[in-house]
DNA sequence: GCAAATTAATGATTTATTCAAG
DNA sequence: CTTGAATAAATCATTAATTTGC
């Protein structure tokens, strides 16, 4: 029998450590040209594929945001018992530390995630390198492309041969796509119906 | 200047047509593959990538969902209206239809998503195409994977000609993704130190 | 010590929200 | 207002730690 090989990523020590020093450099989320780069290297340590890179970090990021509000959690239950609550509600207790962010992040002024990105360790690079970095931030890969939860890479739509009028045939296809797939990659952009 | 093309993906009713018969037709959460079959042909009546067909199942799915439940909400709105609450609650009150869907998935049995699966349409295709189906929907694209919320292509990773062993230089890199991009697709898988 | 049983971590997926173009 | 795009939160599922009884 076969060692049934591992179905999921586990990341080597190595790899771990370097991933934990980009986030503590200051990487959230990082687009496709840096995910490529990050896989490309980490793979000298041992197997990974830029989803499960991309899923580190998603993962990572969140799991902090958590552990961090269920620390303000806390705090905010420590101040309630030193500090009984008054008798009725009073505005200065939507300026405290506010709630669940699951609840409250609905008000939330505008960037997604502008108080949580660049919380850590920013200061730890050269002015330069950080200004490349913010500039990355603002930039999404679009060269990419997510796919059921799993991402692809998006060549030029190839063409398919014999493609029918009737969507028949297309689902037909799409129940059975392990038939009929193939590669090439000819850049047939010819369609701009948009 | 140029003429700034749309940001964003504009389906052509040729297109919308397709897919939503597609989705008529039971498909929900397509993998990759059949994103990538669906991207190609489609491709055929105007430019579109493999994420436009990503999100647009998403985003479909969830409005689908989201339209449900208000309809629900009113329902039960309307029933409250007809016979006004006892006095207090009873047993029958969970038998009923039950609050959103957003406060009581959390009791659904397994499956994801069981209850909602195969609720448009799955009669109207023979059994085998539904057999095949169904099938697919239990496997998972693993050779795509998703990067910062856009997907890319599981090449095999390819090492960087001089990665250091610090993290200082890929910190950098990451930094400035536009140089050293290079495209070769050698098949080094070496590292199984897993 | 050492497995079976539990529990904690964490990789992977799906769903809910939000933003913003048109 | 509708809907494409993107991100965050919730959830599932597998692996690692840890405990427990022997």
């Amino acid at each position: 029998m076969a060692p049934a090989a591992s179905t999921r990523w586990c990341p080597t020590p190595e790899q771990l450590m370097i991933l934990e020093e980009l986030y503590r450099g200051g990487i959230r989320t990082p687009n496709s040209f840096q995910i490529q780069k990050i896989t490309n290297n980490l793979s000298l340590y041992g197997k990974i594929e830029g989803k499960n890179v991309f899923y580190w970090f998603q993962n990572h990021k969140a799991r902090d945001r958590q552990k961090l509000r269920r620390k303000l959690l806390i705090q905010q239950q420590q101040q309630q018992i030193e500090s009984p609550p008054p008798s009725f509600v009073t505005a200065a207790d939507f300026q405290q530390l506010p709630v669940v962010y699951s609840q409250a992040h609905s008000f939330l002024p505008q960037g997604r995630e502008s108080s949580m990105m660049g919380c850590h360790g920013w200061k730890t690079m050269d002015s330069s390198s950080r200004a490349e970095m913010e500039n990355q931030d603002t930039m999404y890969g679009q060269d990419w492309m997510m796919i059921n939860g799993t991402p692809c890479c998006n060549r030029p739509p190839k063409t398919l041969q014999l493609f029918p009028i009737t969507t028949k045939a297309l689902k037909d296809e799409c129940a059975t796509p392990y038939h009929h797939f193939s590669c090439s990659t000819s850049t047939s952009t010819s369609n701009t119906t948009n």
